[in-house]
DNA sequence: GATGAATGAGTATTCATTCAT
DNA sequence: GATGAATGAATACTCATTCAT
């Protein structure tokens, strides 16, 4: 059929590599048009492939997109632990780093896709969603416990319940994450440098020792 | 209810009730399944309507979306601002004042459905963001404004920028509304009650004026 | 509701007149559209009534159209007898006098919408083209079969069947008419007047008995 | 036809066959409906594909309607030049061979659904009618125009316009053409033949040279 | 494996018709 | 009589999924 003397490209369009492209793709049409919005036909147009064969690798439109988030957040977890500095330096230092190498993450393109998405339609898949407590949420929050527990045993910070310190943090960055990608930033001429320190000096504001004594204790309204 | 002997409700036809009906249809619907998810025949089923009637008041699918989205928020602002307390008390009671109020509406499911939806599509409608962002956002900021800035001058808090200020606390309760409504809050025996304290607690441990010296500038790492 | 003291419009909308509003609306709706493409509301507001009240006068959209022909049609016919002239002057000028008349009718454009309606939705409804054959063709053929056989009895016209001269003639006006409203006339620079004078100039040519003579039998190609 | 024992046709999927078969169905469907009454999925069945297939093909049900128009239009056209005789005989038989030629064309019934539809639908879309005016109209002229003249230098004809007289005889058969499919002509006892025969007739004697002086010059009435 | 033509269930939208007021 | 809000059957069009090639 391909003729008798081989001249073609070494190595062309690689079996192996047809689910990663066409989750690629879907990263791209799913995270801009949502489930329901999004067209297999899009997605494999993008992929460079027919639409016939994402069921190849696909059962169904649904399996992609659950695929293509699972994929996608295990990914950039797995990239997260790896290159997770060894622990050295202080506390305050040490949040910081990791903190500043995650809000890098969030705002990436396909984060942010992955993200909106996560938000806007997880809740209809309850598998889903439980993986990614398994794997996001706890995993994330127990990196994040050690490096707070060291600072509240050393004296940097006040003495916390790490875990939901790690939320109060990861709350903020979240929030400023779903926002960064509207126009509302320009507006108030945001960027993702000034947003990452004034989120950290709340943050470490509200762990700071001195504070404690400072606050009053909440009396109900 | 329906009279003594009538077999038939004495006065259907209450057309000034029509839109509203529908709208309220509209929100559960929309939010349960996002725009494009949703069937226009659930939300006449829902609204006790045939499907014919809703386009007596609404043009097509996305205006009736818009007009939900609008609406709702529209009426949550003016609540908002016509319950906003009488500025008395310290400002640190004021704001946890203001906040438990807002958290409340923020915890309520049609709140919920709404925030879900404005992240999740609202970018794909740019009049509404710009709407969003001038009748809500900007609105918001300014109560809360006044409110930490009060705070400021008379040394409950250390001087901040009450703009960025508002804008940190905010982002902490958007993201744990959006948190809220999953399974998470279970898993960590979360309540409503509690995770307020907790921001809350954070927050003011954050303006603390006796933090300030305690925070090292940040150093770059 | 209407006030205490009288002073309305003396006579205002009558009801006998209803009728006839309406279907005057139709002919210009109907007309525009086509039956299938025209919308009761728009004759309804075309003529000054709600979509319900229609329906006080016909039973259903089709039997409107049926009666709008009809009415319009017997209308015109009813005209036609009535105007016509006696029998006076030669054979000639009689019919000229009658065609002229005649071609003044199918220009004006509720005469134009009808024809248009009849040749392109007629079919359907068999029960008026029965209508159509006894009241309009076979009435309009009586007319003009007196004339043209006086033409041929005084020696004017050649000796032919006054009938199929006719239905000659008659077929002449009646692709001019349809003809007659598109752009192609004035592509060609025609006029009513211009094309009148033509399709008379060839009819009577047709008619001339000097012509008998100088046509040769058909040779049968 | 099926084969021996086939429970299967052998070759389903002719895509190149696939427009074609839809037009076609197209052109009975809509001849008998009308542009508005006639459903896709009618024009689908008959042409034994599913209504998705047709949207392969057209954009939309008013592109499959133009295209069926425009596509029947130049079949019948190109087939009349490829036809047209070489010149050869009497003008009078020249145009009365044209004219046979075409007023076959005219009977058939695919031909007359179009005509109707033409007739009743094609003002809405004034493309098409531009179209129709260059491709329908003015190449007809052209050949007419052609055998005419040979007949008005032969001495044959008088002496005529060729245009104006090419328009008259159309307009007698295209007239003819529209009532031929009532029950007009069963009821008149005429023929294609009769009625072919009688326009011929009647255009030869319009024509005639010695008609000329005994046409008196039109008074006007 | 890969393709893309074909399918048909599913949905937004229209509009003739009804009927409570 | 008159209204116009309400209905819901009807229909164009979409797109996930299949399968012959």
């Amino acid at each position: 059929m391909t003729g008798t003397d081989e001249h073609e490209p070494k190595w062309r369009r690689l079996p192996e590599e047809r689910p990663q492209q066409i989750l690629d793709a879907a990263i791209e049409v799913f995270g801009d048009h949502g489930l329901a919005d999004a067209r297999l036909e899009d997605i494999a147009k993008r992929a460079g492939v027919s639409k016939g064969t994402i069921y190849l690798y696909f059962p169904n439109k649904e399996a992609l997109f659950k695929e293509m988030i699972r994929q996608t957040v295990i990914d950039q977890l797995e990239q997260t632990e790896r290159d997770l500095v060894n622990d050295r330096g202080s506390a305050t230092d040490q949040v910081r780093l990791f903190m500043r190498w995650w809000w890098a993450l969030m705002r990436r393109p396909d984060y942010q896709r992955i993200h909106r998405l996560v938000v806007g339609e997880l809740q209809r898949f309850p598998e889903l969603v439980e993986f990614f407590w398994d794997e996001v949420i706890v995993r994330r929050q127990l990196l994040l416990d050690r490096l707070i527990q060291r600072g509240v045993d050393s004296g940097e910070f006040r003495p916390v319940d790490p875990t939901t310190a790690g939320r109060i943090v990861t709350s903020m960055f979240s929030a400023h994450s779903l926002w960064a990608c509207t126009r509302f930033y320009e507006k108030q001429e945001l960027t993702d440098e000034i947003v990452f320190d004034q989120v950290m000096d709340y943050f470490f504001h509200s762990l700071s020792p001195a504070a404690v004594l400072a606050v009053a204790a909440p009396g109900r309204s």
